[in-house]
DNA sequence: TTAAAAAATGACAGCGCTGTCAATCCATGA
DNA sequence: TCATGGATTGACAGCGCTGTCATTTTTTAA
């Protein structure tokens, strides 16, 4: 049999309340009654009720990873993160995949909070992208931790973790001039991504911050594919182009697009990195498997999702911390392309 | 304020009970007053509150998926479908992500089963591969769904998903031969993967019900990899060998292997499908993501998942239904390669 | 027609916890 | 010394539902 309060009530000669009391992080319990009871707990291994507390209470011990995102190994990653923060706290995590281009989307996940009693959501892109959305959310008095490419928080709605995925694209801008690059093509991702834009303003600062000056011709406007790879990267390097118009280097907006402009590339028989060096954008497993492997830029997503779930389960408990920001900035990953 | 039983109850002029007895399906109401119910069920949009029923009842409203596999994919996919199936069934999922080479593992997720009083389990390879594991699982009085490779149940330990990879690999096969390919290289995954062994089968088959006799040294061992796709091609299509020993179409054991292989072969200069064709499996997203899109076997995970949760939730509410499977078998997806 | 059996229904306790509010304790200062 | 008030602690109801068992209604058979 499982080990309720009550148990653990007897075993420390006090109330069922204390023990709720310590368990809860209330005040009003003695410092010795506190320790008492911890002991307690700690030798029956207690673990409190989730339904039962979800039940007699009024806060919620849920919270909500509302996710629509194609790429699959970013969902996965993030996921495990949340809910290593929830088992610690003694959270329980829903997970809700949604669609977020859906007319009602927001009415339907307010229903869903609504029905499963979620105290908190946890939104990464587009979701933590869409001001309208969190705006309802948080009317609703349900707390929420957005994970948002950027260096400031749009507002003060809530906490947020940003990526800084302007520095490291300046970073990896950087890294490709160092290596002697001055015409460097940019091939963007879609326009309604925030990362697409942060990452194109860090290529651009790092052009100017050298003092080359942007050529437009070397901007491609595609998106987050394979193929808007090998289109853009076949436009770059068109044989109908004076060699002296063509890019040296590529910065493709993710390993995606990279990994298309490698295949692209390999095609028109340029060789990697000889002739043409291109760098991805994320770390995806797809990054190990072109060749040569991509140079790239890494984020923690594990661990991002970790500490924002913390910083929403920190909100849920005290009233304040919702101007907290944090920030990552993605590490530059040498490699061979 | 949501509706609970009472309003039901009130509104139907009948007692909580009854209210009860028709949410669970239970013996015992007469088809009026069943009707009767249902039909203020659903004009006060009833749904049973999930933490009350699993504090009041004996049984559990909770299903967890316990999953280890690098392919990101086929998981989200697996959720999606499992997470269907139980909004429909009124249930919770837990995800439960673990590492399946762990020493302890089966502790380790029997703690889990314990604490959550989980009623029921949906195994995906390599959990549902391991007849140990389920063993002890089952052993528990928790109800398994097993999702794997192969066309007839293994033990009768639960209702059992059969992904019918022998049939399907047989099938790619014979497309290749129909093609006019007599030298058919493979390259296989890990052998500690039913699902290669399956594939090596059907591949077998195919040649013997062609008479083509089978040739050892288009059999290359590899693992579920880029790399392995890579090495397994440059071995098979090695300019050492004399071109009548080299095959002219090569199977591949999954798409990222395909994929391997086909980057291989543009690196030996060998154009595909022209002078090599190739063929995949799975129809991940990676098989769209090269140049020309793969020729592969596509499984309708979200529905098999889907399945096999409605097969676990029938076993958990009948005592019946353990030697239940369904077979699903991949269907051939030509494209370019 | 009536007793007995079967089917349908309901009353009520209680799952494990939290919220409310009352009771107790203790240090303080008049 | 004793009232005063804040800090601690506990008693108890009740969250929304299910399990048990008693009660009522209907069906069956004699």
């Amino acid at each position: 049999m499982k080990t309720t309060i009550t148990d653990v009530a007897k075993h420390a000669g006090v109330s069922i309340k204390t023990i709720s009391r310590v368990m809860n992080n209330e005040p009003s319990v003695s410092q010795a009654t506190r320790e008492k009871v911890q002991a307690s707990v700690k030798e029956l291994n207690y673990q409190p009720n989730l339904a039962a507390r979800n039940l007699a209470g009024t806060k919620s011990f849920s919270i909500a990873y509302v996710y629509d995102n194609p790429n699959a190994y970013y969902i996965i990653d993030m996921q495990a993160g949340i809910l290593s923060a929830c088992r610690q706290q003694g959270f329980e995590l829903l997970i809700n995949p949604c669609d977020s281009s859906k007319e009602n989307i927001t009415e339907e996940v307010i229903n869903m909070i609504k029905h499963a009693r979620i105290a908190g959501l946890v939104l990464t892109p587009p979701f933590s992208e869409m001001p309208e959305f969190v705006k309802r959310i948080t009317e609703l008095d349900v707390k929420v931790v957005r994970i948002m490419s950027g260096d400031v928080a749009p507002d003060d709605l809530s906490p947020c973790v940003m990526v800084n995925d302007r520095d490291a694209a300046q970073t990896i801008t950087q890294h490709l001039i160092d290596l002697g690059h001055k015409d460097i093509g940019f091939i963007a991702g879609g326009a309604e991504h925030m990362s697409t834009i942060e990452r194109y303003k860090g290529y651009r600062r790092a052009l100017k911050a050298n003092d080359i000056i942007f050529n437009k011709k070397l901007l491609i406007e595609g998106e987050y594919s394979f193929e808007s790879g090998v289109e853009g990267a076949k436009q770059l390097m068109s044989t109908d182009l004076p060699i002296s118009e063509r890019p040296t280097a590529i910065f493709s907006c993710n390993d995606e697009i990279a990994a298309g402009a490698l295949f692209a590339a390999r095609l028109m028989n340029i060789s990697i990195p000889d002739q043409l060096s291109i760098t991805g954008f994320e770390n995806s497993p797809f990054s190990r498997q072109t060749w040569p492997k991509l140079t790239t830029a890494d984020q923690p997503n594990r661990q991002i999702a970790e500490n924002a779930t913390n910083l929403l389960i920190a909100q849920m408990r005290k009233r304040q911390s919702k101007g907290i920001i944090t920030q990552y900035v993605p590490q530059l990953v040498v490699r061979g392309s």
